[in-house]
DNA sequence: CAGTGAGCGAGCTTCCGCTTGACTT
């Protein structure tokens, strides 16, 4: 039997590809990498020349065999998988664990799915790239190394299940480094001078003329004696220009770019953007979505000009191909673009029209006009010298613009652009309505975005298409960085005003600085980062994967062996490593002691505990216990004060006795309560443990009680496992610890046994809860 | 979402890049 097998890395990328080469093309998919180094183990043989381990995952297993009999049956193997560093390794892994026989083997690559380029790659085989293949092994090794030798320093020295790596440590770095240049950033304020002019408009009527002065006070007095000298001043048009300006549209989307404006534009996160963009992909409606190239087909462009041409006239297209200059871009793939660019909507969820719709005009606008405008410049000059300006745009073929403007994320800094300008001539002289002077403060640089952290890293060549997404989460996921909204600032501004011959002044209350959904580093982040930045600072630097990257650009190229480039880099990372883990310190890491306990002398501490950061009275080599407390929402650790460390220690206050048993109050992991001997009550939201009084928390303990007697609706002595129990969300079963839905319409007391047993039965036996639902159970409390 | 309220004593955790499922809640 005749039978050509094509392996490529996505299924739907085979089916497509499947269409195109007919019957005699069996078109399979290896779902990206088919192997890798062993999960739990190191599985580098340093000793031997950094040996890899490789195995194929579990889940991998049954895809591998299935591969095997079709690789098998087919005469000629086709190894199709993508044109960068990871599919040519994605191909060789193929090669090994398959067999594949060189005779019978072909690798080839397109880097559009046409079907002219396909049928051109069936043309032109090739043979795999071993030097490809071992830039990929280098690279992936590096990786290992750097994140399982330095994660264990952090349980070690910090707490348990922490990471760090070539990619994520970079990333919380940046977040880190924001934070502290917010900090330092001292905000100084200035005078704003705006002068409003009357004058003649088109028709005649009389409009307003708004110039801002060119220089800007320093002070108050600076300001005051400004307007001051106004009084008898006169103001005429000293000059005029008028000038063409050309606007260009931005490049079709990469996978940075989309997360961007999708964040911008429609307020997705980046994991919601990708979501979307896979639904999109995998029912065939948009290219490929995790790329860094902003190439369009020769396909792609002529169906644009032609839609353009159709829609809006010849004269808005304008073919363009943009070069990607993405530092370490490795172009596999096209841009992010419709696949039928005639398409203009598309039917789906309301998510997927909206990413659509932002993707079809990215890509249309990409291929038109530039925006012609028309910009005037009017300098007007007052009798003491003083330079006055007005600007105004005037859009005069609206070009690209018409469908699609870029956003940007630090709208606030734009100055407010008037549109045309009335008609003004050169010595015109103009007589002013009112000067006002209004201080303006210079603003701290914004925290990043889920989405601008992922340019900034773009921009630094850290990380990857396909991982970006997952870097914000796994940052967030281990504590590092929350998202989070910082509130304003209250600031009092000083607005004096010119107005028939007289200054007045007022001050005005603001609100500044205010971000939504930005990234705040924890404690925990700040310890880790500051850690790993002393011990280990040309892995922390930005440029370090640009370092690497390079050598491995090396090898791909066969100009080094990649064993060479390891081998230097573990000469210096691995003793660095031993050496860090030898230091023997006083304190812990991050460590910072507040001082002593008035009424006892104890020191007073805070660090990062087993369970996160911690307030600690005492020390373990104290006679006594120490004594720990949670940090208090929203005080972090580097400003928290004595009082304020102190104030958690006024908890659990005993109240008083009630049935010869003491109440008390504490704050736990779900919130505060009251304890009377072994009965726990939650604490409603209005209620505050400092405050609460006795008798109030005697009604929240009489109200657990029957609570607790409602509890307990129905047992049976046949099964003692077996419960009907009253729950905050009605009835239930309970059995063996485990819960089940009483269906509607049943009611709980009327059921027996059997019938329990009936329900446990339909709903089948449930897993206890896993580890890692627990873990996203808690962190969702927590927030 | 069906209860709970600790404090590093044992075992486990972890990297980056390719790619989609199959599970509930």
């Amino acid at each position: 039997m005749q039978k050509n097998l094509v392996i490529v890395e996505s299924p739907a990328k085979a089916k497509t590809i499947g269409k195109f080469l007919g019957d005699d093309y069996e078109v399979l998919s290896s779902y990206g990498h088919i192997r890798d180094l062993k999960k739990k183990e190191f599985s580098i043989d340093v000793k031997n020349d950094f040996a890899p381990k490789y195995e194929i995952p579990a889940e991998k297993k049954e895809l591998v065999s299935k591969l095997k009999t079709e690789a098998g049956k087919a005469s000629t193997v086709w190894l199709a998988s993508d044109e960068d560093r990871e599919g040519e390794a994605i191909s060789w892994h193929l090669y090994e664990v398959l067999k594949l026989k060189p005779e019978n083997t072909k690798r080839i690559v397109f880097h559009e799915i046409t079907k002219t380029a396909i049928l051109n790659a069936i043309q032109h085989p090739r043979k795999i790239d071993t030097n490809l293949v071992d830039a990929q092994q280098a690279r992936r090794i590096l990786d290992r190394i750097v994140g399982f030798e330095l994660s264990p320093i952090l349980w070690r020295k910090v707490k348990p299940a922490l990471s760090a790596g070539r990619v994520q440590s970079v990333a919380v770095r940046l977040v880190v480094d924001k934070e502290r240049e917010i900090q330092a950033f001292k905000s100084e304020s200035s005078y704003r001078v705006l002068a409003t002019f009357i004058v003649p408009g088109e028709n005649g009527k009389l409009v307003e003329l708004k110039a801002e002065l060119a220089r800007r006070p320093k002070t108050k007095a600076e300001a005051e004696a400004f307007l001051e000298s106004c009084k008898g001043a006169t103001f005429t048009i000293a000059d005029k220009v008028v000038k063409p300006v050309k606007r260009s549209p931005a490049p079709p989307f990469t996978t940075s770019t989309l997360q961007q404006e999708a964040a911008r534009k429609l307020g997705f996160t980046v994991n919601r953007t990708m979501m979307v963009a896979q639904n999109l992909y995998e029912s065939g409606l948009i290219t490929y979505m995790r790329t860094d190239s902003v190439d369009l087909s020769s396909l792609a462009l002529a169906t644009c000009k032609r839609v353009i041409g159709e829609q809006m006239g010849e004269q808005y297209s304008h073919s363009r191909q943009f070069t990607t200059k993405t530092l370490g871009a490795q172009e596999a793939h096209e841009a992010i673009r419709p696949t039928n660019i005639g398409d203009a909507s598309v039917s789906g969820s309301a998510q997927e029209k909206r990413l659509y719709d932002l993707i079809w005009k990215r890509t249309i606008a990409s291929q038109m006009a530039d925006a012609e405008l028309e910009k005037t410049t009017v300098t007007i000059m007052s009798s003491h010298g003083d330079k006055f300006t007005v600007t105004g745009e005037v859009i005069t073929f609206d070009g690209f613009i018409r469908v699609y403007r870029e956003s940007y994320d630090d709208d606030n800094t734009q100055e407010e652009e008037s549109g045309l300008l009335p008609p003004l001539e050169k010595n015109q002289i103009l007589s002013h309505q009112n000067i006002t002077a209004t201080e303006r403060f210079t603003q701290h640089p914004p925290r990043y975005t889920e989405a601008s952290l992922v340019r900034k890293l773009e921009e630094l060549g850290i990380g990857r298409p396909s991982t970006y997404a997952p870097i914000i989460s796994t940052i967030q996921q281990r504590g590092y960085v929350d998202k989070d909204n910082k509130e304003g600032e209250k600031r009092e501004a000083t607005v004096l005003k010119l107005e028939k011959g007289e200054i007045t002044g007022k001050v005005n209350t603001e609100m500044v600085g205010a971000e939504k959904s930005k990234l705040i580093p924890t404690d925990i982040g700040l310890v880790v980062n500051d850690f790993l930045n002393q011990y280990f600072p040309d892995i922390l630097d930005y440029h370090f994967t640009a370092h690497v990257e390079k050598e491995f650009d090396e090898v791909a190229e066969g100009q080094k062996k990649w064993t060479e480039i390891l081998k230097k880099f573990y000469g210096t990372f691995h003793p660095s490593v031993e050496a860090t883990l030898a230091i023997k310190t006083e304190h812990k890491v991050g460590e910072r002691i507040l001082g002593n306990e008035p009424a006892t002398g104890k020191v007073v501490s805070v660090k990062i505990g087993r369970f996160g950061p911690m307030i600690q009275v005492g020390s373990a080599n104290d006679e006594e216990k120490p004594r720990f407390a949670q940090m208090p929402k929203g005080i972090s650790m580097e400003a928290i004060t004595m009082e304020e460390a102190l104030e958690m220690f006024k908890l659990p206050r005993t109240l008083g006795e009630y049935e010869d048993k003491p109440v008390s109050v504490n704050i736990g992991r779900f919130g505060p309560y009251v304890r009377h001997g072994s009965l726990y009550a939650s604490m409603p939201k209005e209620k505050d443990p400092m405050t609460i009084t006795f008798d109030e928390s005697v009604e929240l303990i009489l109200a657990k009680r029957e609570a607790e007697a409602k509890r307990h609706i129905k047992s049976f002595d046949e099964d003692p496992d077996l419960a009907i129990l009253n729950g905050r969300f009605g009835p239930y079963i309970s059995y063996k610890g485990s819960n089940y839905k009483i269906p509607k319409g049943t009611v709980p007391e009327e059921l027996d046994l059997a019938g329990c047993q009936k329900i446990i039965a339909e709903q089948g036996e449930k897993k206890k809860a896993s580890p890692r639902r627990k873990a996203t159970a808690k962190s969702a409390k927590k927030s």
